[in-house]
DNA sequence: CGTAGAGTTGACGGGAATCAAAAGTAGTGG
DNA sequence: CCACTACTTTTGATTCCCGTCAACTCTACG
């Protein structure tokens, strides 16, 4: 038994499977693989928000498991503009990629600590154990179909509609309660959604006002009426 | 020598490796994997234009490689908003998906040609043989890698960078000449940017205006000055 | 030649971006 | 504890890019 296991496992037991969302089943299904038969590179590293872990072009020699925070993976354009593909939460594997370079870069969200691997290692594995490479291709896969959901929400959806359908996702990472706590900026979900901070600030008032939610406070939000934000979800 | 094989040799010999682009690496790796391993369901398939290969929903237990024609893979909204994630072409494997299901709908963007292999077979198959899982692993991540490429330019760009991302990524799909040809409708065009015909069209009007262009007809485009669209591909 | 679909163009409006400023929140140090 | 600062968020005013609606042109095809 490694550290890693161990930490894992504790990490692991502090989160309910039953709430993590859609990703959950290959996600645990790699993490368990990789914990089975890896060790770590020996480090558990800690990130401070706004911190870079990894950028575009960088050696992708190693890749990551979050224990607790969380993570978003980004591309920029040229100018600035940002695109922020997903975000990562406990238990999440991110930065695992086939060519030598990672395509995005990624950022701590919130304080957050990750464990890396090396992907060599898991490589040398995935030859032998048959397991380990049906998790890693389940990974490679899911993550394909989480990025072509995403288009369709960017090419094709309302600001009222890709706001509501955050809020929907975001509502499967947290407790199954109705008060969800982002631990994103407006700058963040704007980046995500291909919006500006104004416009998802002035959609979220209006869910508000429209009495679909409350906001506590900027970053809790409850559901008021979780049918009529479904319905808007289409 | 199977049929397949044949049919994929002549077909794969009537076009230049070289200007397939950025994807030729990976999928024809797969592709030379399913043919050295794999023997066909023992149907080579024809479409029409528009003709639906398969639906969002329908099981997921073939997946094609197309001979010759274009086709396009997308997503609908409930009320049939549509966002194309890729058109495929001659090469090119499409429909490979983990779940049971097809999660994107398949049309024939041009009369097509595909041939169509059982997913069971490959998947028994890669379970032994290590150089054939790592090509599917590679299928996999590289779409992964298209759709997030795709996501910063549905999310990020503007209508003119997308029509030139556009004209440039379709550039690579044709023979190294000036003039590419255009398989698909404005109205394909528009749902795979993200965007309405008129915009489209417009964008394409209005880049002929600026001499970076020539429309010699509207599927036939002629790159005036190459140099110019690249620098607007941000 | 006539029809149907694809593409272009124009006029107009709206949804989201931009510009700008106020209000809320958090952290710091006296 | 409270002013002071910096940042995040909200809200308002205005702009503008792109979508919508509509008409016209072009091409393909029987």
């Amino acid at each position: 038994m490694s550290t890693s296991l161990a930490i894992s496992r504790s990490a692991a037991s502090a989160v309910d499977p039953a709430v993590i969302g859609r990703s959950s089943k290959h996600q645990s299904d790699f993490k368990a693989g990789c914990e089975r038969t890896l060790s770590t590179t020996g480090s558990v590293l800690h990130f401070a928000p706004d911190r870079e872990i990894y950028g575009e072009g960088d050696d992708a020699d190693t890749f990551f498991k979050i224990v607790s925070g969380v993570v978003r993976t980004c591309k920029f354009l040229s100018d600035g503009r940002r695109q922020i593909e997903a975000f990562h939460v406990e238990g999440d594997i991110f930065g695992f990629e086939p060519g030598a370079e990672h395509r995005l870069s990624a950022e701590a969200v919130s304080e957050c600590t990750v464990i890396s691997y090396r992907r060599r290692g898991v490589e040398r594995l995935a030859a032998s154990n048959e397991a380990l490479s049906q998790q890693l291709f389940s990974y490679a896969m899911h993550n394909m179909a989480r990025a072509q959901d995403h288009s369709l929400l960017l090419g094709r959806k309302s600001a009222v509609e890709k706001v509501v359908a955050f809020l929907i996702e975001w509502a499967d990472h947290a407790p199954r309660s109705a008060t969800i706590a982002l631990a994103m900026t407006r700058q963040d979900i704007a980046d995500y959604l291909g919006l500006t901070i104004e416009t998802v600030s002035r959609t979220l008032s209006q869910l508000e006002r429209d009495a679909m939610i409350e906001l506590s406070t900027a970053r809790q939000i409850r559901f008021r009426d979780p049918a009529a934000l479904r319905a808007l979800n289409a």
